[in-house]
DNA sequence: CTCTACTGCGTAAGTTATACGCAGAAGTAG
DNA sequence: CTACTTCTGCGTATAACTTACGCAGTAGAG
């Protein structure tokens, strides 16, 4: 029923000719998901409006319209030319050093661009650097004994934990930069509001963490707890595949 | 410097005493947030206006406004109610078995109010049933022989790949009642989708994924996806504790 | 009784996305 | 050359939305 696939999706894979009636196209819908880019990039995603994009491109606002069905469909594709194109596949590259450069990789693109994560998702991944993205994942894992769904699920894995380190941490930067202060500090204001609301007979695994006071110093090694997480998801990718080899039985 | 806590955190810590003077308050933050988590569930995150909440009371707009400096801060709030409390932690329960619990009763939550993966995330968490939650994922931790910043890495990671699988799935559910479908089917249309938009020969892998036609088949197992990437992290974290426990080194 | 702090809320301002439809441009058919 | 078709840009208008401001009235304190 529904199978008609939206308009900008054609577009943005080059599957639309243009029709050569009508009056030759001022705006490009490449141009105008650059200048969304542009002003998300240096006033945020709260400047992102229609009107502020167009007025960017010396347009009127229902000009965007034309080359976009709603606003959402836009920041889909201003996300998409963030990211970009994944790079090629270095040669002689084994998995896990592949999927440790894929999350890492994806993590400095999220720091580039930090309103990436807060653009409301609603759709799945379907634009064509994102799912250039998908392919790259998956020609790194080819070379393993994982079934195909697994590579898929390994590869949403990272990219969901690296995600969230991303979003927690440009919260965190971004309470800093409104207050005035560093990231590092944001941090540890943090830790301290956590010890003046928490009350440790309520919560006393948390007043535990606290009176470590790992919160009260800043990391010494930058995004300490995404580099654990990714090791840990690695590691235990790799116990599947030992296990796998060596016909041993999983838990759970 | 700005070391004032925002007064809505005062208040749902229950750090706020009533200062006895003034007109006795008709509204109390907990109807607020109930009215709010009520809205949401019934007619979705887009329905939850400040009109609309105040409606729902019998109240006026900016009645709302006394106990709440911004939309967000109420959003915040109703996240941390729909969360709800952290049930006791089961006797006899080893970390690995405590951690699958974590992540699926989070899954279940998140699924049961599926508009909480669309709040837009501003802050760290604060409130405090997610500190609750914090805590009773150290306390699974508690036995083990991770670091305590190890263990705060976990319980990040678990949650982020938690949150992540909850948040695609609700795309595509979102997107299944829209055309008046089912989940199910709206994922096959995903898999059909790609199998239009991508050239086998620019994405090599992707084209290899859908020549298995594993995406032409619904998921026998609900949730695979994330019951692997669940596991897999599981087995990571096993795998540095019995490193740890017999002196090997890590990679990486 | 007076003072004071507080509550509810009416009004209004400023943004926002976007539906609708018109004027004009550039091809195409005759 | 002349319709005719199709497409572009965009002006106007609508219906939301958040929230600043300030006023009227209330209840406890002194």
């Amino acid at each position: 029923m529904e199978n008609e696939l939206p308009a900008v999706l054609a577009t943005a894979w080059g599957l639309r000719t243009r029709p050569g009636k009508g009056p030759r196209p001022g705006l490009t819908l490449d141009r105008i998901v650059a200048a969304g880019v542009h002003v998300a990039g240096t006033e945020g995603l709260g400047a992102v409006s229609m009107s502020r994009v167009a007025a960017e491109l010396g347009a009127a606002t229902m000009s965007l319209y034309r080359y976009v069905a709603a606003k959402n469909e836009l920041l889909d594709l201003m996300v998409d030319a963030a990211v970009g194109p994944p790079p090629a596949l270095p040669p002689g590259e084994d998995w896990r050093a592949g999927m440790l450069r894929f999350g890492r990789m994806h993590l400095g693109i999220l720091r580039r661009h930090s309103w990436i994560v807060r653009v409301p998702i609603t759709t799945p991944p379907l634009t064509p650097n994102q799912v250039g993205w998908m392919d790259h994942g998956l020609e790194i894992l080819a070379g393993t004994t994982l079934e195909e769904y697994e590579k898929l699920s390994t590869i949403m894995t990272v990219s969901g934990i690296t995600r969230n380190w991303a979003l927690l941490t440009a919260d965190i930067t971004a309470a800093a930069q409104a207050s005035g202060t560093t990231a590092d500090e944001a941090m540890l204001t943090y830790g301290q509001l956590l010890g003046k609301l928490v009350d440790p007979r309520r919560f006393p695994a948390i007043g535990r963490l606290l009176a470590t006071g790992i919160l009260d110093v800043p990391d010494d090694v930058p995004d300490a707890d995404f580099e654990f997480g990714l090791a840990r998801v690695l590691d235990g990718i790799a116990t599947l595949i030992d296990r796998r080899a060596s016909g041993t039985r999983a838990p759970n």
